[in-house]
Order: structure tokens, then C-alpha cells, then sequence
DNA sequence: GGGTTAAAGTGGGAAAAAGTGGGAAAGTGA
DNA sequence: TCACTTTCCCACTTTTTCCCACTTTAACCC
């Protein structure tokens, strides 16, 4: 549906805006107004979805058994956070104080957009997380993509 | 019927009142004066369900045979604190005593919504609940997000 | 290269909407 | 009747939204 690439540097606003670069608005394009669903990402960050992005995503979750009880905590894992948002005229969006937070958030944000969806970062955190991959990514690539029956197969 | 999203962060007033976020509102929309049912959910929380679904739900529990023990045990069990609601002209919601204190919700209190229902949670129960990663969690996810279904079928 | 123009990004005022608090009437049970 | 809870309503505060204007960066042309 989507396929951003791209990482992008932004701030944050005192109203705790924060705009969406015109590269990845282009490649939002067609879409119109802009609504997403950001929540908690797995690592210290934010995941920001295209509504239909999210509602695809969401879709298995919904039919879940909630009664049973590892269902009832993978839907709320996912969820956690989950907030619905829309871009303003400037092509910005709010993002809610608790997330802020919870991101670690101050004023410089990267936005990190891969496959169909934008992760948010605190600038130290994303800088934090990515140095300290390096030392065993080749080992990981290798791991990944190396073997041929995990990396390539559909998209 | 429904299909709820978000997290919402919310304050219980002196009365015990919990103002219903706009955003879920809109989510509710069209239903009009908003009729509810809370109950005691299975963790430390409380359940809520907009009237209809709630009628369809104990549609189904209505159906068991209680002359089998088992069964009236789970009817029991679900019904405990079962308690309806409306909300009030500036979208409040009135939370009996009894539930607040089952929950132990102090003021602080965080709205999970997800399928047809809204959990209610006090904040530091939540958090503590939320942030932990279920152990099993990437085994969680295959089965839900399932690695099995995901090339193929959609898009 | 330097100046000019357009696009992108930033900031903030002000109106509108959402959220909060509480007084007081109405209702309820001891 | 009194004490207490619930409901209704009004008023105030905070947040969000909408809009405009300014600064900065990129693009273009001579």
C-alpha cells in the first residue's frame, strides 16, 4: 500500500507539533487529509501508521477471543498507546504529551520511515540505538537475510 | 458493531465522575444519549460496554444451562459488579463506588479502547500492567499477526 | 556566484472545543 | 426528617484547532 523510505529530522514545537517533512508527504500522496494512528513502539519510540495502514494491521487483532488470556495482553500490547491524529493545514501533527514522554522526547525528532509506517524518535535515543547496533550487524544481516528463506518474499 | 480505538488518559472528579474523552464520543456517535454497562474486568480494572453490546453479550450467557454448576459459576462471575450507566450532559459517566475502589483508582485514570469495549484502568495499574512485554510475546505475535497468512492473502 | 523567487519549516495569536469543578435541586433510604 | 447520593446545570480553565505571518532553506535564472 505504502513504501516510505527515508529518515528525517524535525522538531518539536511548543504546542508539541511536530511537521511532517514534504518528502514524506509526498510519498503520502493522493491520500488527501492525513490521519494516522500513532502508539507505543517496542523499543523506546513511537510508531506513527497511516489510518488505513493501522486498520489493516488492526484487523486480526479485532477478531481476537479477549476471554482468552493471551489474546487479551497481545491486544493490549499492541494498543498501548494508540492514539488517533490528524495533520493541520501546515501539514503537522499534534502528538499527545504521554507519548512525548514516553519517547523521551525534548525537542529534536527523528522520523524513521520504512515499509508502511514512520517510527518516532527522540534524536538521542534514535542516535543511541542505532550506534549500537554496528558491532554484530553483520552477524544479524546474516542471520536475516542471509539464508534465503526469511528476507524476500512477498511485497 | 463497534469498533473502538485509542488510549485515553482521564481524571476522576471529587463526585466520581469520568469525563468521556470527545474522540470516543465521536466513536460512539449516532447511538445518542450514551447507555452503558460497567463490570469488573479480569484483571484489576473494570469493563465498559455501550448498552447494545452488552445486550449481545449476555445474549449468549443467557443461553448456558445453570443447572450445570460451572456455568452459573462463569455467569456469576462476569455479572459481578454489573452496574449500568449513562452519561450526563457533559459527557460524564458516574463510577459507583465500589468498582472505583476494585480497580483502585485514585484520580488518575486511563480509558483502553479496543473492539466493542472500554477498559477502565487506574493510571499506575495500567502502566504497570501495559509496559511489561508478555513473556511469550514474538511467539504471541506470530500466532496473532500470524507469519503464516502474512504474504499472500491481502493487499 | 549572487540575487530572486518559491517552497518548506517555524512560531504564535485567537477562536472554538474539550475538560474540570462545583452549587444546588431532586431523589433515595435509614 | 436528615444524611447522603445522583442529576442537572452553569462557569471557568485548559487544550486543540485554525489561521496567518515570518524565517529559513532550496531552486532557478541571469
Amino acid at each position: 500500500m505504502y513504501q516510505f523510505t527515508g529518515e528525517f529530522e524535525c522538531k518539536l514545537d511548543a504546542k508539541g507539533r511536530v511537521k511532517l517533512p514534504a518528502n514524506l508527504i509526498r510519498q503520502l500522496s493522493g491520500a488527501g487529509a492525513y490521519e494516522f494512528m500513532v502508539n507505543r513502539g517496542f523499543e523506546n519510540h513511537l510508531m506513527l501508521y497511516p489510518k488505513d495502514v493501522w486498520d489493516e494491521k488492526t484487523k486480526e487483532l479485532n477478531q481476537l477471543n479477549i476471554y482468552i488470556k493471551k489474546n487479551r495482553q497481545a491486544v493490549r500490547y499492541f494498543y498501548r498507546g494508540a492514539t488517533a491524529i490528524t495533520s493541520d493545514a501546515s501539514d503537522r501533527i499534534l502528538i499527545p504529551k504521554s507519548l512525548i514522554e514516553y519517547a523521551g522526547i525534548d525537542k529534536e525528532v527523528v522520523l524513521f520511515a520504512y515499509q508502511d509506517m514512520i517510527e518516532i524518535w527522540s534524536k538521542e535515543a534514535y542516535e543511541q540505538t542505532i550506534n549500537e547496533e554496528p558491532d554484530n550487524f553483520s552477524e544479524l544481516a546474516e542471520e536475516v537475510f542471509g539464508s534465503g528463506n526469511q528476507g524476500s518474499d512477498n511485497e
